[in-house]
DNA sequence: GTATTTGCAAACACTTTGCAAGCAT
DNA sequence: ATGCTTGCAAAGTGTTTGCAAATAC
């Protein structure tokens, strides 16, 4: 049995990386996580932030979404979900769309086009900023 | 009778530019945007094509899309449609997706969300890049 | 004529690269 | 011990700003 195993070492940024993306509840930017970092008295350099950043997208570890801001910003990878962006505010919130699977397939079999992967995000306003 | 009037004055950049964006199959990026003024002997400077850019895109005549490049590219604005973005050789393609349409009164419902706009792209091999 | 549009230089925000030093295993 | 990881400085990419000169109407 062939056991592929991550192999990677355990540095502090690291470490305080992954727990960070483990706790935020929406997708944060570079500058989020270097600020984390220097809560918890971590000065790490914003190159090594942008390296750890890169390999645990490389690894599967977590997505990279661009919400229309000129940056990207990043969370662990889940169950597949899309988001909902408050244009007033930015607060981010989850949806799961199911029908957009069923898409795919059909995308598939009409334009014969095999889909990898999808992003779908909304924008509008959320229910605070509605008043 | 009130009559809203577009009022902006015609010069060389902007015509070119928007009859660019009439004769492009696909979403064009800046640089794109400035090799085709170049190509018709108008050396525009860069800062003028992201104005115009910028300025028709305020005047609802483009569409401001991003597919995880880093950037933005432009297309002219039409019926409401997605695309698939060829992940090897980068083609794009546009698909309708009125499911998607749907989906946006469940959230308004369920979710307190007043959604304004979505974007919905996938990402994939197309007919050739499968061979 | 006048307000709008342009070019230039410069700055800006975000991200990446090269290389030597440092650290986890 | 050694290969992976980091920091630093610097550069790269895409985009924006300030201001004076040019241009459309």
């Amino acid at each position: 049995m062939v056991q592929v195993q991550l192999k990677f070492k355990k540095t502090p940024a690291r470490l305080a990386i992954s727990e960070f993306f483990i706790n935020s509840k929406t997708p944060v930017d570079a500058e989020q996580v270097i600020a984390y970092l220097r809560s918890k008295k971590l000065e790490t350099n914003k190159v090594t932030v942008y390296r750890i950043l890169d390999f645990l997208f490389k690894n599967q570890v977590i997505d990279k979404v661009e919400f229309g801001e000129g940056k990207y910003r990043y969370e662990l990878k889940k169950n597949h979900h899309h988001h909902l962006v408050c244009t007033n505010c930015g607060k981010i919130q989850d949806v799961e769309a199911n029908v957009v699977e069923k898409l795919e397939n059909e995308i598939q079999k009409n334009k014969n086009f095999k889909v990898q992967s999808h992003s779908l995000e909304f924008f509008g306003l959320c229910a605070n900023c509605q008043k």
